[in-house]
DNA sequence: AGATAACGTGAATGATAATTCACGAGTTGC
DNA sequence: GCAACTCGTGAATTATCATTCACGTTATCT
């Protein structure tokens, strides 16, 4: 059921695994409480469900961007205005992601962990290892490290423009204006990015 | 009462506010739930003070190291150095701090985004501003934006080094031994930071 | 010592919300 | 038409705490 899932996210991202309201849910989805039961175990199985949904959609919205071969540049760039767009539109997924990284999660963590970050860390592995090799890149670390480091600011960066702490704390570092004009914070990102790797 | 805000601070760095147990803070602090209400309002407002009372620890020992004038790089290494340490020593701190971005706290989340994030970003930004000028950086762009960026790095180092989530997600991204290394970590880190700065 | 106040206690209360289940309503097959 | 079955309903049940408060216990003062 298509609209439950919505409204599941919806409200997971609003309030948080906790706090959300199977009842509140249910009306969200205009279905009653009952329903929710049928197709899953308790609360945990939806919201486990709802996250796993969530990502897949993110994954899909990144899959063809990254799988596009060629100049690393262009590859980066697209990634970043993907991502801030994606962010920007969708910001419940990204709620739910940082939701994950919170207490109330902990049991899930390291299973969710792998199923999420292990697919990224290899392409970003990868792709700063050819770029280490064709010499394109001055930064000569470990592309593992750089991969993670690049992830963490992309993390960061998605998290800035859809979970509320970070989008204050992105204003108090950067401006007001800055949460309306996302295009240049995503300019200046490329240009950050682009120092480290030395384009 | 020292013990009962030590108490609280385990406890919610471990189950997060709303899983958390006023009964079993009372216990861990070997004092009765009533207690508790002698001194703070309810469970929000005991929260908020084991919160406020982590930050401030954490800010005590990250004062001492920024305050300390002259070199950009000793800075630098010095404050790696230091968060690392801090987070592997005192996790629970910034379990607290990661928890006050998650859905339960959005309530919260302008009003201690203020108060938690102003000072690094004025410090940060000037840090740059100065290295900028005396041209010992080769990033020219805007100097809040490096502050910013520079900061999103520090916090997921700090949350990669406790919190259960990002913890098993460095892991994924640099291998299972990077745990037990945080130096190595810290050193790699440290490199990758002067490279943007071009030192 | 006795009075008074300050401090602490933890069982009782009440609210909230997850989960269940006895009961329709609609659908399919014969 | 009528079983048999699927799908959905939402009031009732139940568990879990946050919060309160009537009652001890200890400390202070005269």
């Amino acid at each position: 059921m298509q609209r439950l899932m919505e409204a599941g996210i919806e409200e997971f991202a609003e309030y948080g695994l906790d706090r959300a309201a199977m009842s509140r849910i249910a009306d969200r989805a205009k279905v009653s409480v009952g329903v929710i039961y049928k197709y899953y175990e308790d609360k945990d199985d939806f919201f486990l469900a709802c996250v796993q949904h969530s990502l897949k959609l993110l994954e899909n919205a990144m899959e063809q961007v990254i799988v596009m071969e060629g100049n690393l540049e262009n590859c980066i760039e697209n990634l970043v205005h993907t991502l801030i767009r994606e962010a920007k539109e969708h910001p419940a997924y990204y709620v739910l992601y940082n939701e994950i990284t919170s207490g109330s999660c902990k049991k899930y963590a390291k299973e969710l962990a792998k199923q999420i970050e292990s697919s990224a860390s290899k392409v970003y592995e990868e792709l700063f290892r050819k770029a280490q090799e064709e010499g394109r890149m001055a930064y000569q670390g470990d592309s593992k490290m750089m991969a993670f480091f690049f992830d963490n600011l992309l993390m960061m960066l998605q998290f800035s423009f859809s979970c509320q702490y970070y989008k204050e704390r992105m204003k108090i570092f950067c401006g007001d204006e800055v949460e309306h004009h996302p295009e240049e914070m995503g300019e200046v990102f490329i240009g950050f990015v682009k120092t480290v790797l030395g384009v």
